[in-house]
DNA sequence: TTATAGCGATGCGTTTTTTGCACCAGCCGT
DNA sequence: ACGGCTGGTGCAAAAAACGCATCGCTATAA
């Protein structure tokens, strides 16, 4: 889209908080984009950045222009969705912010099974936690977050969410998995893998570990599911999952490939949401919207007791 | 601003339906104006205007990318005003449609006092019967909004209102000034000046006429409230008008200029409502926020008995 | 303290884009 | 069939954008 060039530019500027670091990623000299910047800072009338010894920043004029460039951005795609939807076509983008629990199973599911009936439309899967995905909602980088307890900001609105209890997972061999269901005090000084502190499963856990003054014996702590998922076959550790990162089988109860899960006692390590929604007050474009009824209809198959708002 | 420029000749073919005469007002070739127009549909992916002998016409996604473009066009606008604002200098533009009445001396009025504050702030008074001026909002040609009863569309937003009652205007030498209130039937064959059937007071005075099935002896009917003023010094006919329309002495019944007004009967012509407001859900540039305010002040001070919403 | 490296801004020649002119093809009403 | 209108196109001129070299400045390191 062609007029919207210098628009773009100056995100990209206000980003990277650089003109040359911005002209790099953007493929153009450093005075292109210079100019392009004063020159829109001209017709405006004031300038948009501060000019700082090791680069530039946004002034509140900026601040207020960039925001108005990202709304405008998301309303072009918006937009031209909406076109794109009337010829046929179903072609669109969707971008979604999730976190780790949901990339496994869950996700590649619902997108395969959408993209089936619609494979023009493409996606961007990003992976970031609660509050990062919550900021990407707001500066428009992404148009659908999956975000597990807790929401942060009024600006997310919700529209579907499932609850989600946490489950302990382990070898089929591992001396736990012969419990139907496990409490947290059977875990003391069994070695575990855990995620890092930013995952809601770890938030889970640690109100539980608090609440019974219980401390694991960590022996890992990644923010990798897929190094947790390899590495409990590997040595007799536990780790956590919860329904939602699991395949139905195991949230049975059933070993899947040699692994198995077991229920903790919600009593010990209290549920969790997972909340699927969208920036409030925006209109998605075309492509995202029916994706988004795409995943309420999958959470709501696999979960029944679902929350729908 | 140059990055609108694709975008507003846009516009400004979908308006003139022809690229040739959008050109002429743009002050540019027609070929350049069809080349820009061409690269915008090669981007879009289709073509946004239907070819026709006589010119061109929006198709479906022309629509609806004519209404993001002003959309658009509005929003910077609000942005541009905010960045002004915050500079310190009340720069901006507001744009107003409105009835004949509030033409005369409430608008002035108000204006006044309101540029006496803010001097960097320009006007675009535009008059214009109900229907007009709501089309004006909805296509974003306009900001504001004095529409007499009736409101048609939902998307509408009142902000203040007040109920005004028409009054008969005349000579003080009239016949009819020496009554202290006029019925519809003292009117019966006195010859009478009337504003256009699309007038709001108009409307009114129908409402009293059918349901006492009265005619009135019209001598003159105009669209010109200049012409009505002037024309009742010059013959003795009578005219209509609502307070807002009138200095607020001839309201109590004074006389102004050698012209006096006298109430209706309620009973006989009804009362209408002055409503003042905007496009639903539209965030105002700051420079017409802040004029809106003056004027929903204006109204509380003149009619104290003002419905606010 | 000087030296250096990084930043944004600017003058100037070159490249790309946009514009205007002349002209074409198609359709309409006369 | 014609003149007048429409949008579309080839080509040369005008204008805008670009890249290179360079400046002035500041923070950091030696």
């Amino acid at each position: 889209m062609r007029f919207m060039t210098s628009l773009r530019f100056i995100d990209a500027v206000a980003r990277e908080k650089s003109i040359r670091k911005a002209a790099e990623k953007l493929a153009i000299t450093s005075t292109a984009l210079n100019r392009r910047i004063l020159q829109i800072e001209e017709e405006i009338g004031q300038p948009l950045f501060e000019r700082l010894p090791s680069g530039v920043r946004l002034n509140t004029a900026g601040e207020l222009f960039v925001q108005h460039i990202r709304a405008q951005q998301a309303e072009l795609a918006r937009v031209q969705s909406q076109i794109a939807d009337l010829s046929g076509i179903r072609r669109g983008h969707v971008r979604v912010a999730c976190g780790a629990e949901t990339l496994r199973y869950f996700l590649p599911d619902v997108i395969a099974g959408y993209r089936a009936q619609h494979d023009a439309v493409t996606f961007d899967i990003k992976r970031q936690y609660g509050d990062a995905a919550e900021a990407a909602l707001e500066s428009l980088e992404t148009d659908l977050a999956l975000i597990f307890d807790p929401i942060r900001s009024s600006d997310f609105q919700t529209m579907a969410a499932a609850r989600q209890s946490v489950y302990c997972c382990m070898s089929e061999t591992h001396e736990l998995a012969k419990l139907e269901q496990i409490r947290l005090h059977h875990c003391i000084d069994v070695p575990a893998i855990l995620p890092t502190a930013l995952s809601g499963i770890r938030q889970l856990l640690n109100v539980g570990l608090m609440r019974r003054n219980i401390k694991f014996a960590t022996v890992i702590e990644t923010d990798s599911q897929e190094f947790i998922h390899n590495y409990l076959l590997s040595e007799q550790v536990i780790s956590f999952q919860i329904p939602i990162g699991m395949p139905q089988e195991m949230v049975e109860g059933r070993p899947v490939n040699g692994m198995v899960a077991r229920p903790i006692d919600i009593t010990d390590v209290p549920e969790g949401t997972l909340h699927i929604g969208h920036l409030r007050g925006r209109v998605l474009p075309v492509a995202a919207a029916k994706f988004l009824d795409s995943i309420v209809a999958a959470l709501g198959s696999r979960f029944p007791d679902q929350l729908n708002q």
